[in-house]
DNA sequence: ACTAAAGTACACCGACTAGTGCAAAGAGTG
DNA sequence: CACTCTTTGCACTAGTCGGTGTACTTTAGT
């Protein structure tokens, strides 16, 4: 499952500043606008020695964005666990996971800011590799909310017939909007806004899938 | 309400033809690779009349997002009236005014790549300038959408408490899911899975707000 | 046909860019 | 120590870009 993890020619401490810097730069900029130059001086390293781990300024972004969608998928799985192992209020426990995977957002503010570079991009970015970057990320956080919900309604607690359709529609009402708005973070919502929004995405949810 | 009509200083139709090769370039482009020069060769028209219209690169991007959305708001008003003025099957009605909603995305494609270069460089707008773009643009839509759903919860047949939230909750069930997978039409989607798509949201708006 | 505004072609500036070549310094291993 | 791999700094290529200045031609109104 190695995503990017070209063979490394290159000492692996130097390969992590360049990357934390790249995600940092990209993010910032945007692909075009990041210079190379800008992220061997924000990683406190010679241009040369990116050239000498990354084939060109292209499959740099693209390990980059790998690496990050592994990482915030990671977190967001535990976010999962840590809320909907055990139910105890349905709509208070939907509440508050929403509420922690928005946050998420802004925990890997450099990630999402890489995000929105990415959907920009689109049209500019070979098919196959954009979707090696969509099954890492949200696609894999999309299945594996999937089997929570399923989980939850075979115990009564919701009627569910397309569980991957569900948690589409889960993730849509919550975090969808609340990123929309908030344009992945970089107009930051008041978090009175952000409750509402998560609160009534989670209502219309549950009318929707509740038993 | 005019828009971003700055005092133009030239021939109108120069005018038109630069804001017509803008749009097509800063789509197909993004914001900072759309060349100057190639939106001059695009229009037919020599570089120095575009300086002569418009003060600089950033300005031109403005008026023409500006231009785009009022353009592209116009057009999906157009649509709620043609298929939610008067209601005979409320599943059918909705689903058939979320595909032509959805197809709009792709008889505008221009514009809607443009919109994902916007929501890109969202951090690198000025507040105020980003705020014109969503008010003239994603809002209106929202807020031309919410009496007719006010409308047909008073004949009876929703069941709505706060319809700017009910208008909110069906685009993002219906045209936000398609466009979030589609990348806004970079990476196409068959006819048929959007299809499944619209009905699907639609049968959990439903679901929700049905009396 | 005269005039004034607008458009054009083109050279040009300064700044910036991705990527390379190379010689010298540094670091880890035997 | 010596050997090797890596990093470094820096100059360099070859190109692009936003924007300007200028001398010229076109267009529209009267």
């Amino acid at each position: 499952m190695a995503a990017g993890q070209s063979e490394s020619h290159g000492r692996p401490e130097k390969r992590r500043a360049i990357t934390r810097a790249a995600r940092k730069v990209f993010g910032r900029e945007g692909y075009t606008r990041a210079s190379v130059d800008a992220i061997a001086a924000e990683a406190g390293v010679s241009k040369r020695t990116i050239y000498n781990h990354f084939a060109d300024k292209e499959r740099l972004f693209l390990d980059v964005a790998l690496e990050g969608a592994n990482e915030v998928t990671a977190a967001i799985a535990q976010i999962m666990d840590r809320h909907l192992h055990k139910i105890v209020d349905l709509e208070q426990d939907l509440i508050d996971f929403s509420l922690d995977r928005v946050a998420a957002v802004t925990a890997f503010p450099d990630h999402f800011a890489l995000v929105r570079a990415i959907e920009a991009e689109a049209a500019r970015i070979p098919g196959p590799v954009l979707k090696a970057w969509v099954d890492a990320g949200p696609q894999t956080a999309h299945l594996r909310l999937a089997p929570h919900l399923r989980r939850i309604a075979d115990r009564g607690l919701l009627e569910i017939d397309d569980a991957e359709r569900a948690a589409a529609h889960l993730t849509l009402l919550t975090i969808t909007d609340v990123n929309q708005q908030s344009f992945y973070g970089a107009v930051p919502l008041p978090p009175s806004e952000i409750s509402k929004i998560v609160a009534a995405g989670v209502q219309t949810f549950l009318r929707a899938y509740r038993s």
